[in-house]
DNA sequence: GCTTTAATCAAACGTTCGTTCAAATATAAT
DNA sequence: ATTATATTTGAACGAACGTTTGATTAAAGC
């Protein structure tokens, strides 16, 4: 019982910060409001998390163990990269659509301006690259090419997470309502958008 | 000379908010250390803005008249939409390398919990969309697929601008210099993997 | 020269910020 | 039952927050 109030509390806070991080951006949230949301005494965030930033980098890190999951489970090195990239996506698609809102604290709410997390996050960025830049490579891509392995790397997941930051943006201009039929044609869509568009790439590159 | 003078004043807030929020997010700046980069009193915000949110209005609105110009000059129905595209990618890796602050403080700065901000952000998208939707209609997709529609013009703009962002991170991962040559081949990559994505797409869609 | 308007200034308003600390309560171990 | 450890509390710290005010200086119109 005590080591399961402890660990609720703990979890509050994070729940609590994760969701406030997604909608007002790090620097927009006061830890009295995380507080109070996760309905414990203020003291328990230094507590806990040694202050504020210690919660992001749970956050961070929570993510990017679980993005590195999601990218890894993907890969097959028994199939055809194609079906791979297509696993990948739709796996990416539907982990972000699941943790929204950790995904969105971990990517777009970062307070860059503090080196202590732009580290951290460069390093789990440059882990998580590792693996999609394997794939990259089957599909046809050179490995030493670093300018074209950058941005198939950075695009698969800017677009994913892009998109759920401007869901509500996208709502209004266009009429949409983004259901299981939408998500199903949104991965459809993105893969196709990749797997054609590396190949094509891959092909002028023979030239 | 006066003239001068409150031109400069004014200007001055706006270049010092604009790199500031660019690094650091809308709510990570303070009007302190707005006046203070701007060497300006800091009721001089209050007088030229309204406000703190007063200058990010000013700031939204700067960034997407030069967007929304940026992409129309890039279409011309006299030439094949292939070429258009990549003169429209083209303008935009040029505008948004060249105005980089204006660019992040416009995009990824975005205090999007605040209405007023939202709506206004709503409006200028829905704006810039109308532009591209038309050139990547003319590359086969259907205009009346909004799924297809919403994405590709979404993620157009969110790769770009995420490549900006998170520069500094990409430096640290890869070992890249962001010179001329490496955004030639930036440019050259982001057209091939649209125009042959966009093509590859159209194509299945006859299916 | 005088009046009107625009621009700049220092100072203060009341809030909220993140963090700390000692005291109090609850749980676990002996 | 008592000690030790873990959790929670309320109060306070100084600093920074965005905004407003009234006075002061500069410029323009007449």
């Amino acid at each position: 019982m005590s080591e399961m109030q402890k660990k609720e509390a703990r979890q509050r806070i994070l729940d609590a910060a994760t969701s406030l991080f997604s909608k007002k951006g790090y620097a927009g949230v006061g830890v009295r409001e995380i507080a109070k949301t996760a309905d414990v005494n203020i003291s328990m965030i230094s507590y806990y998390f040694q202050g504020k930033v210690g919660i992001l980098k749970e956050i961070i890190d929570a993510f990017h163990d679980a993005y590195h999951r999601v990218i890894m489970d993907g890969i097959d090195e028994h199939k055809p990269p194609e079906e791979c990239m297509r696993s990948v996506i739709r796996n990416l698609v539907h982990f972000i659509r699941t943790h929204t809102e950790l995904a969105m604290a971990a990517i777009h709410a970062l307070p860059l301006d503090i080196p202590e997390i732009a580290e951290r996050k460069a390093e789990r960025v440059s882990e998580a690259f590792e693996g999609i830049n394997g794939l990259v490579a089957r599909l046809g891509l050179d490995p030493h090419d670093v300018v074209q392995m950058s941005i198939v790397g950075q695009a698969l997941i800017s677009i994913i997470a892009t998109h759920f930051r401007l869901r509500s943006i996208q709502e209004h201009v266009f009429d949409i309502e983004f259901d299981d039929a939408f998500y199903e044609r949104y991965t459809e869509t993105i893969s196709a958008l990749f797997i054609d568009g590396i190949t094509g790439m891959a092909a002028e590159n023979q030239n």
